[in-house]
This record gives structure tokens, sequence and C-alpha cells, in this order.
DNA sequence: CGAAAATTTCAGAAAAACTTGAAAGTTCTG
DNA sequence: CAGAACTTTCAAGTTTTTCTGAAATTTTCG
């Protein structure tokens, strides 16, 4: 029964734990749309409390230094790591980011732009051309596009109330209570999307703010 | 301008929009988890107003048998596609659901099942298994894993109210108007799902049920 | 019951995605 | 400025996923 004292620091229980952590995290991978490696990388930073540099993660992933890199990269592109240069030293310390509300937040966000904006997007073109057409089938298919769009855009004005209105914890609380009304009242129209192009270095700039809540 | 009445019904806008669609769709196939071909068929299905037997989609979409075989099945197991047997044939007629808040309610409730609610119950392994070892690293995964599992939980309840609350539409509505306060006072705690194992058959059979709405 | 017309299954082929390792590029010390 | 210490990039190799085609299975008709 006893917790096995003897083994130093290797396989304590929080290891144990951090190793099947890790595993679970890489395995979801899919879920937010990054390769299962990447997504090891970041549950393992995740899991820890001080940065890590290149050559640890290598270590305690069993991955090459390409990966290690290649994985590191992803994760600032998707604005959810910090890489901080020492000033006296060569090396770059990674650590994630420690807010995961933070975390959620940008990776919907980001999958928001690159795979459902698209749809919107796609669905307002078709739909005019559509409707200049006579027939059966035109109309019918015209009606299941409408029903898509209204779904997707259904979901489109829940992801931004949720990417704008605060945490997402305290949306879900206010959801949850139906503090949601007030929100609701003064939303303002975002400015087009569709036109912006995502500039990849503003994404991870954005972890910058607000940090101090 | 006019609308080339020329060519008989093979290249309408209807058409070409169709193709289009089928290939967005199916590039969305990795956000609800299935590959693009399987993908691409229920596209297919669901911008035709009648069903189609297997080799009208073979043939649509360019597949082998075998491969709308697979993709059918995977679609009746995600409970997206009625298969319907025509008595004095021997052919399958396949249709996609034709009510898309159904579908989005499948696919929430599966990748729920399968992807979601490990997390919780792993969770609730491991926070146990921490809590009763000492040390500034087990107390720091411990917060950690506290905070993902908040999360988690939050998420979960809002895809349970979700899959329980009607239709998405409504629920959507419901949302954006505050009238999740009544729902939240009613909200009965879920009996755990931790140990409540998927029922596989039962997914499938939802779909029957309400149908007349 | 046996033949015909479909659908399903599955081993192997093709394609896609991921990882590696070495070469090229940066940034710091002397 | 040359050299050392790291990081990044990318072509090639490996693994995983997906598709095919033919054999096995199921279903209908005579």
């Amino acid at each position: 029964m006893s917790p096995s004292p003897n083994t130093p620091s290797d396989s304590s229980a929080a290891d144990a734990v951090r190793e099947d952590f890790v595993r679970l995290w890489g395995s979801l991978g899919t879920f937010w749309g990054v390769s299962p490696t990447t997504a090891r990388v970041f549950g393992w930073l995740f899991s820890r409390e001080d940065g890590a540099e290149a050559e640890d993660i290598m270590d305690a992933l069993d991955l090459s230094r390409g990966a290690v890199s290649m994985a590191c990269k992803e994760l600032r592109d998707w604005g959810l790591l910090h890489a901080e240069r020492v000033p006296g030293s060569r090396r770059t310390i990674y650590s994630s980011e420690r807010d995961l509300e933070k975390v959620v937040r940008h990776v919907v966000q980001i999958r928001k732009q690159r795979e459902w904006d698209p749809i919107l997007e796609n669905l307002r073109e078709w739909l005019p051309a559509l409707e200049s057409e006579a027939g059966p089938d035109a109309e019918f298919l015209v009606a299941r596009l409408r029903a898509v769009e209204s779904l997707a855009a259904l979901a489109d004005s829940m992801v931004e109330r949720l990417l704008k209105g605060g945490t997402v914890t305290n949306l879900g609380l206010k959801v949850l209570v139906g503090g949601a009304q007030r929100r609701a009242r003064r939303r303002q129209t975002a400015s087009d999307d569709a036109t912006a192009p995502a500039d990849p270095e503003g994404a991870t700039d954005d972890l910058e703010m607000k940090s101090a809540g």
C-alpha cells in the first residue's frame, strides 16, 4: 500500500500521471487540428511548472531535434507557446500558455478562421448563383444550402460570442445562469473577417495582452 | 448572360454548385471525425432530394464499390444515413438524414462519447492518485489538471444541454435571448458518465424517435 | 433449391501524413 | 570576425490511413 519511496524522482506518481496525461493529450490532437506529436509537446509543457529547452523536450518525449522544432513552431503559430530567449545564452526556453481558457479561445478562433468561415463564404457565393436558376433540382439545393447556412451562422455567432465574451469560464457561467442576455444587446458587428488575412505573428502577440487579469 | 440551355442536364448551375459543395464538405471531414471520402458521400447525398443506390454514388464520386460500401456503413454507424430496401428489388437505396440539426446532434454526441468522456474519466482517476502525493511537482500538476477538468466539465455540461435541449436552432435562440436561465435551475446532475458505457446501437436508433416534429 | 443480382469484407496497393537527420541559418563568445 | 552553440529547414524514409478489387455473403426470383 505504501507508495514506493525508493525511486528518487523518476517514477513518482506525478511522473506517471504526467506520462498518461501527455499520451491522452496527444491522442486528442485531431480534436483541435494538430498532429499527435505537436499535441504531446503542448501537453508535456502544460504539465510542467517551468519552461524547457528543446533538448529537454526531445529527451522527455523521445523526439528528434527537428520534430521538436516543428512542433514548437506550429504551437507558436497557434499562439499556445511562449518562446523566451535567455539573454546571456543561446537557448530558447519554451513554456506553454498558462491560461487554459486562452488556449481554448485561440484554438477555436483559428479553427473558425481556417475551416468555418470558408463555409459561410462559399454558401454566400453559391446561393445567388442558384437562385437565378429555375428547376426543381436547383430549388431543392437552395433549400438544403439555406439549412446549412442558418446552422453555420448560428454556430458562428455563438463562437463569436465566446471569443469576445471574456473568459470561457465566465461565459459558461453566464450562459448557465442566463446572463447572456445583457451581452447579446451590446453585441458589436464584427469587422468582416472574410477579407482580413490571418497575421501569423499577431496570433502570438495576442497572448501577451491582458496578461494582468 | 443567358444560362446555357444547351447542355441537357450535366453542367447546370445546380450541378456545378453541388460539385463544389461536395468538395467543401469533404474537406471538412476532419472537423467531425471521418475521412474525406466518407464526408463526401454524405455531402453528395445531402445535396440530393432523392436517395441513391450504391452504383450512383460510385459513379458520381468516382469511387470503387468497396469504398462506397464502407463509407455508407460508417455513416450508418454515425446515424447519418438511412438505408432502405425496396421490397421488389435487390437494391439498397441510401439517403442522408434530412434534418441537419439531427446530424449535428449525432455527430456531437458520438464525438463526445468517443473523445470527450475519456478525458473526464481519466482526470477523475488521476487526481486522487496525485493528491495523496506530497511535493511541489505533484501539487502543481494537480492544479493544472483541475483547470483542465473544470473546463472539460463546463464543455461537457454545455454539450449535454445541447443534446437534450430540443433542436439546435431552438437552443441557439434560447441562449442568444437569455432563456438559458430557466434550464439552469432545473439542471439535474448527470448520472456520472464515467461509468456509463456508450451503447453503440442506441445512437443509431435515436434517429427514428421524434421524427414527427 | 439453384442461379442471378446485389452488398459486404478484407488483404494488398496507393496515398497521405509524420518523423528523421543532416545541412543551412542564427545568435552569442573570445 | 572566426568559431562554437543552438535552432530551423527540408528532402528522404517510415508509419499510418485510405482505397481498391476480387472473393465471400446475403437476398431475390424462377
